[in-house]
DNA sequence: CCAAAAGTGTTCAGGATACACCCATGA
DNA sequence: TCATGGGTGTATCCTGAACACTTTTGG
């Protein structure tokens, strides 16, 4: 752990989450480096150790600030346009912050989903996180932006093709709340009896001896995803698509 | 140009080609370092300079080796093991060729599709490159040769969601051609009548007024796929999937 | 006229879409 | 008993899969 920095390379990671109703993405407190600045945010990441993998770097920068292990991490691409980090401010947080002054720092960014819960809620807040709603994105440092727009659009394509959604959803949840995901991110209307024939049909969506409670109408039953069935399925379906 | 070079940050191309039955991946002849050694081979790529986008640096590796311009190109995968370069032929060949001598390169790996044909052969052949068969690899130096499967599994999948054969097929091509391109690299067999039938319908695909000329049975038909027409088809469908 | 590969149509099953009402609960 | 959101079925269309013979050319 006392391996030196390596002056070109950071791991920035674009952490998705859904309260229910809006995606949101979690930004780190960028500390002022004077009283009258505006309060900026950036993406959770570090520069990197040089005995240190990438995947194993944004695995500790998302323990440290999640408490968790086993979250859904992807790369998502580079950035490395030599002129990405140019204002003083980025150029003066970097030096306080690591003590390098370099001006030019390639970035891998990585692809994580995690569950919005308490005990989540309570370990970001005390790291100086907040989760953004992904459509009020601002004060958003470096390329920081640009890195999460590229998030989102991988998680578009990754929820229509792999069960990605079930890492943002609680382990128990209603269809509609699938169904509500889906809408949110893609920004789509789904018709509900259509969507529900599509899901049920799955043999991976466990349907569970659990209802909603408490609530002022017919409550909804729960399920649960099975990953295990799901990894079985796939090994037989392979169907061939042509663009 | 004079930059100083990166000695953290490497760019490694996996360039395919297809030459009508079989598929290829460019690799460059490494260097002996001892006339006892035997031939080594690599992927084309280099480190990069202080100044450069990496999208910049594989362009111009490319050019250089190619002699073309608009060639198929887009980020694959970045490979950090800090113990990736391990053996001493490796970290010798790499200290006489770029004179550093670091033993952690981190590289970034990218995905490109060219037409093999006389005016690349020519080219190719002059920078000690040759064209081998994705199926027969051996004497590759580094991780190269998990970075030549990375490619080719992003190959088989690209295949199925975007145009990409084009970019492996001549200008002018017979349905056949494409259909011997898909089963090849996705090693599958496919009716032939379902196929045509499935192409023939896209209106991005133009008949041409030409034949193969000179073969001893039914001459086939040539087309030529229309990138703008494919466009605008795509502006329309966008239908919704659920994995 | 023969060999060799190109090109062609139909049937059937399963999946996608469109659409409107009844059900269970808490207040 | 009412307001609220959960849950259900059918008809139609489209797409994918299976399958065998005729056509055109060069030799």
């Amino acid at each position: 752990m006392q391996a030196p920095i390596n002056p070109s390379i950071s791991v920035d990671i674009v952490v998705f989450g859904f309260d229910g109703t809006r995606l949101k993405v979690l930004l780190i407190e960028r500390q002022k480096l004077n009283e009258k600045a505006t309060t900026e945010y950036k993406l959770p990441g570090s520069m990197i150790s040089e005995k240190e993998d990438l995947d194993t770097s944004a695995h500790n920068t998302l323990q440290n600030l999640t408490g968790l292990k086993n979250i859904y991490l992807e790369q998502l691409y580079v950035f490395s346009n030599p002129n990405r980090i140019s204002s003083d401010e980025d150029k003066q947080w970097i030096e306080h912050t690591y003590g390098i002054s370099t001006n030019r720092i390639v970035t891998v960014s990585y692809f994580s989903l995690v569950k919005i819960n308490l005990s989540i809620l309570k370990t970001t807040i005390q790291g100086m996180a907040f989760w953004c709603d992904v459509q009020e994105l601002k004060h958003v440092s470096f390329d920081h932006k640009e890195i999460i727009l590229k998030g989102l659009e991988r998680l578009k394509s990754r929820m229509q093709t792999t069960p990605v959604a079930f890492e943002l959803l609680p382990k128990k949840f209603t269809i509609k709340q699938l169904q509500n995901l889906y809408e949110a991110i893609l920004g789509i209307d789904i018709d509900n009896r259509n969507f529900r024939k599509k899901i049920l049909k799955y043999p991976y969506l466990i349907q569970l001896n659990e209802r909603e409670a408490k609530v002022s109408h017919k409550p909804a039953i729960f399920y649960q995803f099975d990953i295990h069935a799901y990894r079985q399925e796939q090994r037989k379906l392979k169907k061939l698509k042509i663009f």
